[in-house]
DNA sequence: GTGTACATGTAATCCGTTACATGATTCC
DNA sequence: GGAATCATGTAACGGATTACATGTACAC
């Protein structure tokens, strides 16, 4: 038993079993991916199978194996036990966001890149956060008003925040590099927009 | 040779060679530390070192060392084949931010905690962006205005902007907090401010 | 019949951390 | 004299990924 040998992906895991549903480790991931993944990196498809078994391991998770057609499927539940302990991990002291921002790593080190090279790199990561911001707003969509998902529209409303302001950071980068550039503004008709 | 073993954080402390400084692994861990470090996590001292070798052992840097008093310092700088590579795997796609975000996760499954805990979770989270905006104001003063630092520049200016809207996500969070909890407003003599 | 989503896993490997160990230097 | 910082590492472990392997169900 010894001490608490359960990572915050666990916990992340065991959080979305708290809304008492039963479901299979694809299901989880699935879920992960659309709708944590805005604020809590999601896991691959492999640890998510490693990490349930730690879960039920430890007595956090139960599961049983269902008809689903002609095959079984193994669906996962939290345990009282699973509860107490994600109660308890969630009163404990909160450790700051964790940020690997690989785009702003190479802004950077934009000395060894030529400008045209960067602001290309900027560009698509303004892309993505139009992408991004699309998906939120679906899901914001999909979330409806129901009380159950309350705190869920919470965080979704941060992910547009988040994002829109990445977005305008983004762009004011772009402007930035285009002022700062050697000589001014780019010439070669990338700089001239409507 | 086969492939590229280097990690992102490999690239990043290259990165930070290629300023063409020779530094110890103590010194690069500094600066990763308190500059680095608000858009890309900094790596273990531990790793600072292991990653040193693997990059010396794949010829991207060299080292030596320097008698510091008594001692001996070995100190790392950057290789003509370090700087190609770096300069590739800056112009590879780029991939998404990464992001790790406890305090959301709190958030998420606010319905396991009382109103009152999350409350004091997101006003932490308050309390610790102001203290990294400090510290973001006090590294753009320590830059100054030289021309070598006019990228690092850009991402301080960035993260300013990043922990700013934060800070604005967090404020809003703790009044939706006050707004939404069972009964309204919190009772109890938290919520009258000012 | 082909591709995509559903569904579950194993193996190998690596990324990264914590804990431990050691010692010099500098400030109070 | 003691604490904090500088400085370098090793050992053990666990967290997480990629690549591989397998097969079903369903839509076009």
């Amino acid at each position: 038993m010894r001490q608490d040998r359960t990572s915050p992906t666990g916990y992340a895991l065991l959080g979305l079993l708290s809304f008492e549903r039963e479901l299979s480790g694809y299901e989880l991931r699935q879920w992960a991916g659309n709708s944590l993944h805005f604020f809590y990196a999601a896991p691959a498809m492999s640890q998510v199978y490693a990490e349930l078994e730690r879960l039920e391991a430890a007595g956090l998770t139960g599961s049983r194996e269902v008809p689903q057609g002609v095959r079984q499927v193994r669906v996962h539940r939290i345990t009282a036990k699973g509860r107490r302990a994600l109660g308890a991990w969630l009163r404990r002291p909160v450790d700051p966001p964790q940020l690997k921002h690989h785009l702003l790593l190479r802004v950077f080190l934009g000395h060894l890149l030529e400008p045209e090279d960067l602001r290309r790199a900027v560009e698509e990561h303004l892309r993505w956060c139009e992408a991004e911001l699309a998906s939120l707003r679906a899901l914001l969509d999909d979330l409806g008003d129901d009380p159950v998902w309350a705190h869920a529209r919470l965080v979704a409303q941060w992910g547009v925040e988040h994002h829109s302001a990445e977005r305008s950071s983004a762009r004011r980068l772009v402007r930035a590099l285009d002022d700062g550039s050697p000589g001014g503004p780019r010439s070669a008709g990338t700089t001239v927009r409507a």
